[in-house]
DNA sequence: TTAAGTGCAAAATCTTTGCAAATGT
DNA sequence: ACATTTGCAAAGATTTTGCACTTAA
């Protein structure tokens, strides 16, 4: 049941399941994808700005949920997966990808996650963001 | 003389050359990296707030410039090479990286720039960003 | 001269802060 | 009961818009 679920979700996190918190994580499981505050704030409908404000920060804080850049500068939340908590961060093992067409972002998973070096850099972040015609777009 | 290669760039790009323009130019000749809105503010030093937005989106448009999103969501401008008018913009060859030390931003050129495929997805840009520790600050 | 560029004032956004009232455990 | 969470008001910060004045070609 997906009410018990999202309730598993937040106490997993030690985070209390509020209504609120419950409807923000709902916006997620709905989804499925990453998606922007407006999408979210149409999907709760009712929770204060400052609200939602707080509840995302506190998700972002407890790794339920992960803030994505892209390229343009937009930003768009995604729920967690078992990778996030590995060392580089929720980036680590797919590329962000915004379709020009539809608009849709979407998380790539990628088999061969590419590597970066450079002579006297070391790095601990790495994130790829791209763009382009998402596959339900391209005929 | 500096003057004068700064005059080539904007006429190059058909954009006028006023005094305030030459001047947020004259910041990214000096500086030589990614620098961000108050480095440009404090390079100029008495140019208003909004002529000083409109000369760097008009900069932008021209690919004079071009605007970095890093990971985190901090903007950053860098002045264009040649490479930046190729087909992937300007993100085809060089990594954006952020040093946690000194929060110096770089352009990495890496030799073998990765690449990403998916089936069913066709890239039109592909950004990397890194954030680490950089040449100066790894002993 | 005259089209383009600039500065100022003010609007529009977006995000944060403080605090009293409401809610969850 | 008591700490936590929430909503409201308002402060801050950032970016955009409109318009009259100034400047470059």
């Amino acid at each position: 049941m997906l009410h018990l679920k999202k309730n598993e979700i937040l106490s997993n996190k030690s985070v209390r399941a509020t209504e609120n918190r419950l409807s923000v994580l709902g916006a997620f499981l709905h989804y499925q994808k990453p998606i922007n505050l407006k999408t979210i704030r149409d999907y709760v409908e009712g929770i204060d700005r400052v609200t939602l404000f707080r509840i995302l920060s506190l998700f972002e804080s407890k790794k339920i949920i992960h803030k994505i850049v892209l390229e343009n500068g937009l930003i768009y939340f995604a729920i967690c997966n078992e990778k996030c908590s590995s060392d580089f961060g929720c980036t680590h093992t797919h590329v962000h990808f915004l379709c020009n067409v539809c608009e849709d972002v979407s998380c790539l998973e990628v088999d061969a996650f590419p590597t970066v070096n450079h002579p006297g850099f070391s790095f601990s972040s790495l994130s790829i963001n791209a763009s382009g015609t998402c596959v339900n777009c391209s005929e």
